[in-house]
DNA sequence: CACGGGTGCGCG
DNA sequence: AAAGCGCGCACCCGTG
């Protein structure tokens, strides 16, 4: 039996099973919309399918969504169909995003006895190689086009009222249908999030950043030219190390240079050269620094991801296999510190910036039922209630011995704090560790909502069997040893990452309707909206008068979060907000 | 000239 | 190998 995190453990906790309408929406023919309202038992209602153009959309919408209870609006992609309802200042309150919720039926091992799992490969698992055009949101209905490439013809074309229907089927017959349930609501409200925060973008400042970038790099330089503090120390750099031609940003000629004036170095990252004496390092060190601001974040990147005073990030719901958003483009989950200055809250708005505190090691607390790691968390930062256990002296030891639970370092420090992690936390320690037995095998893992693994690949199974073959080399055991211990360590921090992913959807999930509710009839960027997500932290743009109430709601949320989760296991999740006027003023 | 792997560094 | 997980992006450099 693979691995399930915490499925001898009590429920999910449920709200009362609102089902309601269903309106699913598909295209019909190359330039409209046919739209088939289901009932609670999943029938097409008599005389309920409507065909419209893709202009007509956005009223008929606005005109369910009018009525109460609001229909839950399924549609094949929220990328795709979201941002024209955005445009027209339409805004849905729920959907079921199929494409997204297909990925997770299909790999799920709660659902691994569904038709859905075992249906051959249809258009719906074509998800990643549909490349649509997030640039231009308000074409991608008509540009999208499941049937481009040659080889997709043979692929199995399924309606989106039928695949509706069988997902719907794979969540009733799995083994956990509740948590499937939410984490399927979870990831669809969060594919909303992620469309609402694209259009009405980040409040930032191009004159903060540009002040920034001139007061570190000097004048803007142009086209392709070297700003002019970067060109002094490249002169510099290359003076030290009497190296003429030297290009500081090839490694192999910058460690060839190095080594000519003695530096013993083997690479030529940052944390390397840090530990060496040289005239050089410190100038060397500053260039790094300033470059990568240069080619990062630097009047390119301006030009390229600001206009109107707003960041457009294009994040991608599910776009990590734990579950966890990516963002394609402008580097939105990368952020770095030095530029969130630039973040600015319009006038008589304010950011209300909220951190989940030790968001993974209050996840495996939960996932684990430890209900000392549970006790060495309640109402205080969890890694001095890990001091206080006695388990550990230090709060830095606390948190590398939990982060190298959860990775699974073996040496150095953590490796060697573990035996006392695991003694004050046995069942949190064994269940990471019976994680990565599961991966060293080649197993699945699943999350807490029911995201699992995907399968190592043919060359990690051609490695497994070489090794097991009686003829077999010691290297290459040893190569598939290695590769088995790699992947432990994947679905060892899979369970965690995975798990905390969810929670963070359903925050996000729960925030996002309440932040409606404190100004219930305004358009979205007319209140309280979400501009940020990062993981564990999240922006609320916000008129200030209703800053506090926002983020009570933000705290609120993570209470609910958590007993979404985890029912009434008693694992806090605290989140520390912060009301400022701009990102570098938060903690 | 395009592509892809490697390196390095930003974030959690 | 930065002790260990997950990413995106810019740049270099070898290959075709």
């Amino acid at each position: 039996m693979p691995t399930t995190t915490g499925l001898d453990a009590p429920p999910v906790t449920r709200r009362p099973q609102n089902r309601g309408v269903h309106i699913v929406l598909d295209r019909s023919g190359s330039t409209g919309v046919r739209a088939t309202t289901l009932n609670d038992a999943g029938e097409i209602v008599e005389d309920a399918t409507t065909t419209m153009t893709f202009d007509d959309l956005p009223e008929f919408v606005r005109r369910h969504e009018a009525q109460l209870p609001r229909p839950r609006w399924v549609w094949p992609d929220t990328r795709a169909w979201y941002p024209r309802l955005l445009a027209a200042d339409v805004r849905i309150d729920r959907c079921v995003d199929l494409q997204l919720c297909h990925t997770i039926l299909r790999m799920s091992a709660l659902a691994s006895d569904s038709p859905l799992a075992r249906s051959p490969l249809s258009a719906w698992d074509a998800a990643t190689a549909l490349d649509d055009q997030p640039s231009a949101p308000a074409a991608t209905l008509f540009e999208l086009d499941l049937q481009t490439d040659a080889e997709s013809a043979s692929v199995v074309t399924v309606s989106a009222v039928d695949e509706f229907r069988s997902q719907s089927e794979a969540v009733a017959l799995s083994r956990s249908s509740g948590r499937l349930r939410l984490l399927l609501a979870a990831e669809s409200a969060g594919a909303l999030v992620a469309a609402e925060m694209r259009y009405a973008g980040l409040p930032y400042s191009a004159e903060r950043h540009d002040r920034l970038l001139t007061e570190l790099l000097g004048r803007r330089p142009a086209t392709g030219a070297r700003p002019a503090v970067l060109d002094d120390l490249v002169g510099e750099i290359r003076r030290e190390l009497d190296s003429p031609l030297l290009n500081p940003d090839s490694p192999p000629d910058l460690l060839r240079a190095l080594n000519r004036a003695g530096i013993l170095a083997t690479s030529t990252r940052s944390w390397e050269l840090r530990k060496v004496q040289h005239p050089v390092i410190e100038p060397l060190l500053r260039y790094k620094k300033l470059s990568r601001l240069m080619t990062a974040n630097g009047w390119a990147w301006l030009d390229a991801w600001i206009s109107d005073g707003r960041f457009h990030p294009d994040y991608v719901p599910g776009g990590v296999v734990t579950g966890r958003w990516a963002t394609r483009g402008g580097g939105a989950l990368q952020l770095p510190r030095q530029v969130r200055g630039a973040v600015v809250a319009d006038d008589g708005w304010k950011l209300i910036v909220a951190d989940a505190a030790q968001l993974e090691p209050r996840i495996l607390t939960g996932l684990s039922h430890d209900t000392a790691m549970a006790a060495a968390g309640r109402g205080k930062d969890l890694y001095e209630g890990i001091v206080a256990s006695g388990a550990v002296e230090e709060r830095s030891q606390a948190k590398v011995a939990m982060l190298g639970a959860m990775y699974g370092a073996t040496t150095g420090e953590s490796g060697r704090l573990m035996p006392r992690l695991k003694r004050a936390f046995p069942r949190a320690v064994k269940l990471v560790e019976d994680a990565a037995a599961e991966g060293e095998k080649g197993e699945v893992v699943t999350s807490r909502l029911g995201r699992s693994s995907p399968r190592p690949g043919a060359s990690w199974h051609a490695a497994q069997s070489a090794a097991s073959d009686s003829a077999s080399t010691a290297a290459e055991e040893r190569r598939a040893r290695t590769q088995a211990r790699d992947w432990g360590r994947f679905t060892r921090n899979f369970v965690v990452q995975a798990s905390a992913a969810e929670w963070a959807l359903c925050w996000m999930a729960d925030l996002r309707q309440r932040l409606t509710a404190l100004a219930p009839e305004s358009r979205l960027q007319d209140g309280p909206h979400l501009v940020y997500f990062l993981h564990d932290e999240v922006i609320v743009h916000a008129p200030a008068p209703l800053a506090d109430a926002t983020a009570a709601a933000v705290r609120e949320s993570a209470v609910q979060a958590g007993r979404l989760l985890f029912g009434d296991f008693p694992v806090e999740f605290p989140v520390t907000t912060a009301i400022v006027d701009n990102y570098a003023e938060a903690k």
